[in-house]
DNA sequence: TTAATTCAGACTAATTTAGTAGGATTTAGA
DNA sequence: TCTAAATCCTACTAAATTAGTCTGAATTAA
């Protein structure tokens, strides 16, 4: 029989994780699964298992993962959702316009640019 | 005696706000009250009276009623406040990036602004 | 068969938030 | 001087959200 866990060499147990990133292992078994069922990592169950991302680092963005993990992008509630205030409500379009600017900010960061920075961040310091 | 009230034209009472702005005006009164405090409104008390801008519309923006009312502008909680996970978090620099471009949107946006905004939309409707 | 691992989902506890309640104080005007 | 209309003050409440735990089942390499 074939070894799935082997296959995937940049895979990473939940324990492995938990301790690089300071997460109780339970939270971050919780947050991966969501990942996961988001097909923003895939996994390999069993002894010698662990997750790995099932894209490359430069076509995933922050703005997908805050998406998948804490819902919509947004300043307010009613920013996004069509709110039945907005045509009295003097502050809908501030709220819509940040909105924009956010969601624009969080989909150009690709961990692929981010794994850039925190090397240089670490360069810098040493 | 002089007329307080009457020395300001441009007040309006919690009444008239609360059902221009379709919000309750118990509710209203305490946001006054915080808004007074800070000093983004005055206020003449007593029979007749009502709240007005303590400044003029150009001066007062987005960003400063935000922060009065709902706290510091901040995608997560530990995008300001020195989070003791910076070290080790990798996300840090999203947040904080993230953080500046709110701040720097809402800090522009006055009420003039907004004032003029909102009667071009009304216009361009009818 | 066993040990290491992911998977699933219910549960909990703390915090935040929007909004209310009740009454004290201030003031204009009759 | 009395009354009504207003702000002022502050404690309380209820609902929603959030971070995180608990328990145990399913999967897989060795």
């Amino acid at each position: 029989m074939m070894n799935l866990a082997a296959d995937f060499p940049t895979k990473k147990n939940i324990k492995e994780i938990s301790q690089e990133e300071h997460i109780s292992s339970k939270y971050l078994e919780k947050l991966m699964g969501i990942l996961k069922k988001n097909q923003l990592v895939r996994s390999v169950q069993g002894q010698g298992g662990g997750y790995f991302l099932a894209k490359k680092p430069g076509q995933i963005t922050a703005g997908e993962i805050v998406e998948i993990l804490d819902g919509p992008i947004a300043p307010m509630k009613c920013s996004s959702a069509k709110c039945k205030m907005a045509e009295h409500c003097s502050a809908s379009s501030v709220w819509s316009e940040l909105e924009k600017e956010m969601k624009k900010f969080l989909y150009k960061q690709t961990l692929e640019k981010l794994i850039k920075n925190n090397q240089t961040k670490k360069y810098v310091r040493k």
